[in-house]
DNA sequence: TAGATTGTTAATCGATTAACAATC
DNA sequence: TAGATTGTTAATCGATTAACAATC
């Protein structure tokens, strides 16, 4: 509860991870956890996850541990959970209706309100409690409705052309799936990349290492 | 073309993206590349560049920069895209038919042998130039085919079961795209995570920050 | 030769771990 | 009070950046 306390990214990139562990400790009732034991479970040292609470005040107690409930509320508003972005999807391929369908199981800070598609089969269709709508309509929609964030499952030869489109409504923030790099051309745009290629490039390296 | 540098963790997850921008170049018959060059491009400083590729020996000449062609094919050399690791893939949903797809498009070490699924309705289609196969064929399928790594395109809640499956049946690496922990139960197990749930909390921290 | 750019060492920076006094 | 566990400082480790001599 300090006021906008400085946290790193490294640190940033472990509280969803926290996050994770307390809701189902939360969700199972268990009051209180120790740093030693959060330690073992998420494979981290004892000593790191105090020095990750203490970025933020923590809600320690010498000799117990922390309070489960509101620790997993606090590292909640931290992260901005408990807000409501509005974000829109853009192609409705399989990735696409995957991304739509866990966004809507997964509150984490974003509500999906449009989803668009080029293709002529797709649009009309029904998708996580909306309906799919043409690529054409995207400027009026987002005059209107005005979203701060768009989620990115098209091809990447399609996707600069879309960001174009989309910085020019106003959108600054993309959840890329595409390996098309937006920040090299819009220094100012907030990206979050999913790299499938990289992960999966990175995957191969480390299982080619442990069989020679 | 040494043998068997030490190559850092950090470093090997920025060559994936060195890769890429070498297929590009090399694809647009670039010859060559100097550090600066890349890190302009990659969001990286040059000191970190020429660090990064004297790990593996590279192919820089001083006064010209790096040869495109070579770099590119030593970076994939590295990274093992150049074998065939057999992999299948259980889970034919949404998100399951997207890697499908991706995987067949972008050789990268890996290939495809074998598509699983619980689901009356989606056993028998075609994905990938595949058959979905019903998940009671797996151990069958396994001692034939001998894949050594599986991806997990499964809810959650189902995922431990299945990992405790293909473990017995000699998989120990996976990639992972539902958010159980493999690496807790199984502590051998080479375990490559894509955390859709932690990215989109990132990012809404990121926009959260901005929002204030 | 002069200009460019690497390879490599040294300096800096930041993140992780260790240690222990404070305190519940 | 004794035991447990945090909060916090100091030590270590590793990664990034700066600098420049080597050399194409």
């Amino acid at each position: 509860m300090q006021k906008k306390p400085y946290i790193s990214m490294s640190v940033i990139r472990r509280l969803p991870r926290y996050y994770r562990f307390l809701v189902d400790l939360d969700r199972r009732g268990i009051l209180r956890v120790s740093s030693k034991e959060l330690a073992e479970k998420m494979g981290f040292t004892a000593s790191q996850v105090r020095q990750d609470f203490n970025c933020f005040g923590g809600y320690g107690q010498q000799g117990y541990g922390y309070a489960v409930h509101q620790l997993r509320e606090e590292i909640g508003t931290i992260l901005g959970l408990d807000r409501v972005h509005k974000c829109i999807l853009i192609g409705a391929g399989n990735l696409g209706k995957a991304i739509a369908t866990h966004i809507s199981y997964n509150f984490a800070g974003f509500e999906l309100i449009g989803i668009f598609d080029r293709g002529e089969q797709v649009v009309g269709q029904s998708l996580a409690g909306l309906t799919v709508l043409p690529y054409g309509n995207l400027r009026s929609f987002c005059a209107e409705n005005k979203p701060v964030m768009a989620i990115l499952c098209v091809p990447h030869t399609a996707t600069e052309s879309i960001v174009d489109d989309l910085y020019a409504l106003g959108i600054k923030s993309f959840w890329n799936f595409s390996h098309y790099d937006i920040s090299l051309k819009y220094k100012d745009a907030l990206v979050e990349n999913v790299q499938l290629n990289d992960s999966m490039m990175t995957l191969c390296y480390r299982i080619s290492e442990i069989e020679e």
